[in-house]
DNA sequence: AATGAATGAGTTTTCATTCAT
DNA sequence: GATGAATGAAAACTCATTCAT
């Protein structure tokens, strides 16, 4: 009888060999082949556990915004003001594990492949609404409705640009400028209504719930 | 005898069409077949006017750094006060022309393959730096260096952002939306330090040389 | 305590399955992966008791010969005149198990492999020739030898045309018509010489030997 | 400048190959790598040509059918009564071509596969019909209406019954064994109805169009 | 006895490149 | 200048077989 719980075990190596191989190689050069040699097993696998190429790499970024998506819970959890929601998503976005070299590589890999694979466009589209959910929910018990749209939206975009950033420049941001950054914004989006608006608001944060 | 400038119209005729079938397939698909069929060419055409597809490749993300280019450098020599340069920036980034559909994921696409091809790296590092310069240069003469430093990467990182969401999502914002977000961005940016700083810089804003 | 008979059991098991794999998908298409699951059982049992693909598909062909074999025994041992013997062949390859939907393309498959599998060409080729031979000796007791010769070979080919043709047309002949055109075609085989030849026969018949 | 007409060289190199692959190995063992090799060419060719395995597989039985039809089609308009129609139609079949070593084989190959690719499928129910049309036009001149339609069946039956005998026997027919029995059957067809039908028979033969 | 994990050879397909015309 | 025929390497995929459990 072959060893249980074996399935999960390789399905969590040819990922996190997938997303290695493409850190090294970008999304068109990973191939099979190299994916397989990474995880020390052969090219057959794949097959064997993903079906194919391509349901291993919307698996790998499934596993990616999973594992963001946990951080950012988690931290919203311990969050109990709307501003600590939003600290609590800029912080999730800009952990340790998502700057460290390669990584935002391999984001922006994928991103450039959502718009070509169904799958992908559909996984990045609940992610992207959540977040922005989360956001516009927060930023709406402190500024005004329609600021807090621009506000969510600019917010998101700036976590985006950083990040992306990353991966482009040479010597990219260290988390703590890219915080310094991203909280500047957020105090100028903020600082700009404090004047008497009031900030109770009634409604619920929405619920972190995994999809 | 031979047309004259058929070199230029033919590598032009191929540029064109590599950016539509990335745009259209995305970067791992895009295939000489497929570029050369959309120029209404033969196969071996490629290899005829670049040496091979890379340096097609290559070409194309050239040309469009040198279209973005020649846009924002018109707009440089038009603006003559350091808010103004910032925003010539924004308005070139922002072009309607950059903003059409399907034209962000083509940025996107070169943008994921750039930590991987040395050409392009050296091609975005290029570019990207003048940006930089640029913006810090008219930030130095509105507030002080060390704000002007996070505010001209702050700048870069929202165009980035904005830019790169828009390839993302399902309706992209609106041109008239992505100004007002990034002028809001850069009315706080200065308005924070609206506060009796000399902006009267003494050094010339820095040159527009083409690469 | 494995149950008695488990053996038998698994390989008609597996052979069934094979069967109706090759009638669904074809010989190119049956493979292992799908005949097990077909059986219900897992891809490594076919080693287990067959020793592989190949003796699988070889004992396939031979429990469909030795079916067939046991219908055209049975009906020869009841029959007890010349043309009653031809009339048994007839009968069991025109059985109505034969001509069930699918029976025939499966027939097909494995005589198209015949001739490039040495073990389906002995399988066959002993089947044959007990055929022949129980033919030519049931003609050669009623019509001259040499047109029983004749008459032996046009009524094996008749009877393989029909099955084939099963195979492939859309709505076959059922087996009444099937049966018709065969018993006319003896008929003819035999009016032909209903001329006073002596139908008395000193040789007895061919033995039935199972193989 | 390519050399012109090199479209319908290869594609007949190609199936050429094919037909003898098929013959020395079966169905399922045509592999590209051995088309392409027999052809002198290189595997790649078979995407350049035909697009694809399948498509070659398809081609090179239409090519049969069309080399058998072409045969059939010059014998009929060679013929001037109805039974010369049917033995035309007996002699296409049976002609040395059709007999040479190998090519029942090639014939019996395609028959097994026919019931699994629907391209197959299509191309063998038009030449079946028209055969089958012809036939039955022929007998109906000279035999009342249902007996024709029986003939019709039962001549087709035999035709393929001898022929995929011949792929299948150690020592096939010669044809001029072939000939013999088909024109037996044919004559015992015919004489069972020699008694006063009115052969005369007012419509037209059936016209021999190419598809 | 039976499983299904894992392999690796082999197959089809894709595709950039080369080159004669 | 331009074609598209042809190649061959590399890619993804298929699949029979092996084997530890």
């Amino acid at each position: 009888m072959p060893k249980v719980g074996m399935h999960a075990v390789r399905r969590d190596q040819l990922i996190r060999a997938t997303v290695e191989v493409i850190r090294d190689h970008g999304f068109a050069d990973a191939t099979i082949a190299r994916i397989s040699r990474r995880a020390g097993l052969s090219g057959g696998i794949i097959a064997h556990y993903f079906g194919g190429k391509n349901e291993l790499l919307v698996a790998s970024m499934r596993w990616l915004l999973r594992e963001l998506q946990a951080e950012t819970g988690q931290r919203l959890r311990d969050a109990d003001s709307p501003p600590q929601r939003i600290r609590a998503i800029i912080e999730a976005s800009f952990d340790a594990e998502q700057f460290k070299p390669g990584v935002p590589q391999v984001w922006l890999a994928f991103y450039a492949q959502i718009p070509h694979e169904p799958e992908l466009t559909r996984l990045h589209r609940v992610y992207m609404r959540r977040l922005q959910s989360n956001l516009l929910h927060a930023f709406a018990q402190l500024i005004p409705r329609p600021a807090a749209v621009d506000a969510a939206e600019g917010m998101a975009s700036m976590i985006d640009g950083i990040y992306v950033r990353a991966a482009l420049v040479e010597r990219p941001l260290d988390t703590g400028r890219a915080h310094r950054l991203m909280n500047e914004y957020l105090e100028m989006l903020l600082g700009r209504h404090d004047d008497g608006f009031d900030r109770r608001d009634p409604s619920p944060p929405p619920m972190e719930t995994s999809s």
